[in-house]
DNA sequence: ATGTATGCAAAACATTTGCACCTGG
DNA sequence: CCAGGTGCAAATGTTTTGCATACAT
């Protein structure tokens, strides 16, 4: 049951938090920008206000619920989070949005961070390409 | 004389645009944003509108001469461009920018982007931490 | 009750664009 | 001279904020 989650974030546990959990839990993609997530709840006939979606979307990530990806060209893009650290392979044709994980480059970041004094928090890894269904596309 | 580079990019050698390419060869940092050319300018003692400064590197960037940074946190940032490929590591206290070129990373991104089906296009990589400077300083 | 959350509209940002004027070749 | 470049102001798109109202505990 997610409420405890948003106890435990220290949020109360309102009808609009909980819809956006059940959007992010069951939506056909894991990645979905607020616009997204704002419509699906419309959709879903539930009255929402963008700004509370950007609001919670905000909170459940201090909360460590989602984690927000800052991809190239203007809006956020957010996935929950379920605990495994992956980097993504971004279509450019269709933005499908794809996962990996390489121990390989993670460790190489954390090496050349040390090469240059740097105590690393963080690190953003995004791939651009063209994804095998939009090559045979043309 | 950079005025071949603008010829040579079918662009007119006007006053702003051979400002702006003077102010990314001599400024103190490689890494400028929009706003950060638009201030120097006008410190220069040079009219112009930051609109023209956006289409300028704009411009540049199309024509090869300047490569523009996605940051995460709103603005772009751009950077002379010197033909060598590199990443960048940014510290998370001081904004410094450091460049680094790393041969493994660079192949296993080649090798995933395989994997997964993907024709790689670009990427981008930044690795965020605190530079030497700013761990000393607390 | 009472401190949070929400919705709406307005503000804030970085960036882009329309348009009349100016300028380089 | 004339296509292309510039400045300004207004438009854009995304995200944030102020404030009065509504809700969870």
């Amino acid at each position: 049951m997610e409420s405890q989650d948003l106890r435990k974030a220290g949020l109360k546990v309102t009808l609009p938090r909980l819809k956006v959990l059940e959007i992010l839990e069951t939506a056909d993609h894991r990645h979905l920008s607020a616009e997204d997530v704002y419509k699906a709840m419309l959709e879903m006939g539930e009255e929402i206000g963008l700004a509370t979606v950007y609001r919670v979307l905000t909170q459940f990530e201090g909360a460590g619920l989602v984690s927000r990806l800052s991809i190239e060209g203007g809006h956020a893009v957010f996935e929950l989070e379920d605990g495994s650290h992956h980097d993504h392979l971004l279509c450019v044709r269709c933005h499908r949005i794809e996962e990996f994980v390489d121990e390989v480059i993670e460790q190489r970041q954390q090496v050349i961070a040390a090469e240059k004094g740097f105590e690393m928090t963080d690190h953003s890894l995004y791939i651009y390409g063209v994804c095998k269904h939009c090559q045979k596309e043309k």
